[in-house]
DNA sequence: CACAAATGCAAGTTTATACTTGCAATATGG
DNA sequence: CCATATTGCAAGTATAAACTTGCATTTGTG
């Protein structure tokens, strides 16, 4: 009655599968900005891929399993965008300047990268998925604490890790909109995000603002 | 081929069958915001009135039409929340004051009402869940959109519009980790979500503010 | 160039879950 | 207190989608 899975003996892929992996994760983004998550079917993402279902299965476990590589690489690409500016290049930049800095970046990405909001938001999705996105969350919050607290050193750990969660928030309430809207819409929701974030690091950073 | 489905006949309800719809849109709710709405089956919500699956089908066509009944009572809920609070009573508040006004009800609300945001935010639901979602949405950001206009009165009604639909994205923003959070940390989201609107409408209502 | 490993898929099986049927029990209006 | 409508459910059916099997084809490596 054992149920954990045994890990499989590392199979040797050749670059055909590389390739194969790549455009089925493709298909999958495709599909699952296309759907959702729930919606999306193994079998609509290998169509979408032009391969048979059982290609699929060569090469992910199941629907989840897909989930989790889309969103690992998705967290290896927001480290490295954050990574390429750290946090000296950011911190003495004009607050809106700072803003800017941070969220224009993830709103290219964004486009770039169609199931993120999807999958970054839709509830509630398997555990190990669910682990990755707290992972990634982690990691963007203890970038933005660090950013605070070198900008506003009167801010203790805590406070800066709070505001870093809240900005974190704000960005992730304007998502659905933000892609759900196009032209000139989608240019004001962004333009609002910014405004917001604006003003309230304004009123979180500074020296007289409620400590929580 | 008319796929178009015929009007029941307007069954005639006894107390019994009243008190059943009740209680299963109560274990609706409970299903719903415990696993999300596509993990719900109404195999589930069933064993949740403690009914079988056919007895549920007396009463509902499918899942989607319990969703659907449950927006259609938030809808009515919410009107009602601000029906009884107008314009004219929360026009001359100070702003602080005034978002307070605005946003403790709902948050009392969402304590009352479980499923709500799932409802809300889980996308993709059925075109008619839809469009009583928007139906919701409208009518909470004309009000929105009234009472900023009346506070305001150098703003445009577009602009007063665009502020409202700000608002309640910022708002719906919140919801996932207010209802996600407990204790003391759900508190500090609650604070937070009024610090960010207060924030925001100190700049948006301002005169000076950036004309959208 | 052989041959083992990797890839590909047609054609399944399995399973979960939405939804139905038929019949019994219960309530209600006249 | 009967006729009829409503309620209740055990025991299904239907179906969609996840996932597997067996076998053929391709590829890379020693």
């Amino acid at each position: 009655m054992n149920k954990v899975k045994l890990l499989k003996p590392e199979r040797r892929r050749q670059a055909r599968g590389q390739q194969r992996i790549e455009s089925l994760l493709k298909a999958a983004e495709t599909v699952f900005s296309r759907v959702g998550y729930h919606e999306a079917t193994t079998n609509s993402i290998a169509a979408e891929a032009s391969v048979s279902p059982a290609t699929l299965y060569q090469f992910f476990q199941n629907k989840e399993d897909m989930a989790n590589a889309l969103v690992a690489g998705y967290s290896r690409k927001l480290v490295e965008i954050h990574a390429s500016r750290g946090v000296e290049q950011l911190v003495d930049l004009p607050l809106p300047a700072m803003v800017a800095a941070l969220i224009d970046p993830m709103l290219v990405f964004l486009e770039e990268s169609p199931a993120f909001q999807t999958l970054l938001l839709q509830a509630p999705l398997s555990a190990e998925v669910r682990n990755e996105k707290h992972a990634l969350a982690d990691k963007f919050e203890l970038f933005l604490s660090q950013l605070f607290k070198a900008r506003a050193p009167h801010l203790s750990t805590s406070q800066a890790k709070w505001i870093g969660q809240v900005f974190f928030v704000i960005y992730k309430g304007f998502l659905p909109d933000i892609t759900a809207s196009s032209g000139t819409n989608k240019k004001k929701f962004r333009e609002a995000l910014k405004l917001v974030l604006l003003e309230y690091l304004k009123s979180a950073l500074s020296k007289n603002a409620q400590p929580h």
